[in-house]
DNA sequence: CTCGGAAGTC
DNA sequence: GACTTCCGAG
């Protein structure tokens, strides 16, 4: 099977490349994408959903999902930030409809403006090294330096991967525990203290991808986790992520396997 | 409501 | 490129 993520070999070639995910090439694009100088319909959705924007969008009941509750409202809310005021729901659903192509939605169908992000191709993570060697512990979460998602969290709702899309990987490969459903996408070991030498399990052709989270992960406690903390940068230097989530994520694994350790010794001594 | 073609704008 | 505008069709 081909895969379709974003498999930009010039992350491989980095010794950096450990800490990025592949996400699809969309899920990169910065607020404000170099050819389109404006916010992107997709952008303005998700910040609107962060939000909770005065109800005229809303999270819908599954993994991604999300329903326009008041679909001019909506489109007033676009058509005011684009400087479009004749915006009305059956441009902007023109709009959406165009994601469609691009994968960056897609309808469900037989419910009534209701839409779905292409969040499936979004899981994964991996951090294989966990844990690593030494890990810094700076005093204090670095401020972030760009973020897409500006504040807020992007709540999502009980979350369970659908596999709208295929995931990528081999039968056999460690993608194969990936595939089962998780309670939330969004682990992202990028911005971990460390960067990792190249697994062996993840040389060779691609696809590649990722591990589960990391040993001791509580996943469900990931429900909550805001998107905004997750987006990546890419800057002249490299992938430039916010780091709180993962920051806390690493330090609760950390925590975590602290406490599995304690309990083993426990036991050795008794 | 939903879809997608076509042409136009920035 | 990413919409916006218009519109015919299902």
């Amino acid at each position: 099977m081909q895969c379709s993520c974003s498999t930009s070999v010039g992350h491989l070639s980095s010794p950096y490349w450990s800490r990025t995910v592949l996400f699809p090439d969309w899920a990169y694009k910065p607020t404000w994408s170099p050819g389109s100088r404006q916010i992107q319909l997709w952008h303005f959705l998700l910040e609107l959903l962060a939000r909770g924007e005065g109800g005229a969008i809303g999270w819908g009941g599954e993994w991604g999902e999300f329903v326009i509750r008041d679909p001019e409202k909506l489109a007033r809310l676009w058509g005011e930030r684009k400087g479009k005021p004749h915006m009305n729901y059956d441009k902007l659903s023109r709009a959406l409809r165009y994601y469609y192509n691009k994968r960056i939605l897609h309808k469900t169908k037989g419910k009534r403006f209701t839409y779905k992000f292409n969040f499936s191709k979004l899981i994964l993570v991996n951090y294989p090294g966990y844990p690593p060697p030494a890990p810094p512990a700076p005093p204090a979460p670095p401020a972030p330096s760009h973020q897409l998602v500006q504040s807020g969290s992007l709540l999502f709702p009980h979350l369970t991967a659908d596999s709208g899309l295929p995931l990528c990987g081999r039968a056999g490969s460690v993608m194969d525990r990936a595939v089962q459903p998780l309670p939330h996408p969004f682990l992202l070991p990028c911005c971990l203290p460390e960067p990792l030498p190249v697994p062996r399990a993840l040389h060779g052709p691609f696809p590649v991808i990722s591990t589960p989270a990391w040993p001791g992960v509580n996943l469900r406690e990931l429900g909550e986790l805001s998107l905004n903390a997750c987006w990546l940068h890419k800057s002249p230097a490299g992938w430039d992520v916010n780091h709180y989530v993962s920051r806390s994520l690493y330090e609760g694994a950390k925590q975590t396997q602290l406490q599995d350790e304690e309990k083993a010794a426990g036991r050795r001594l008794e």
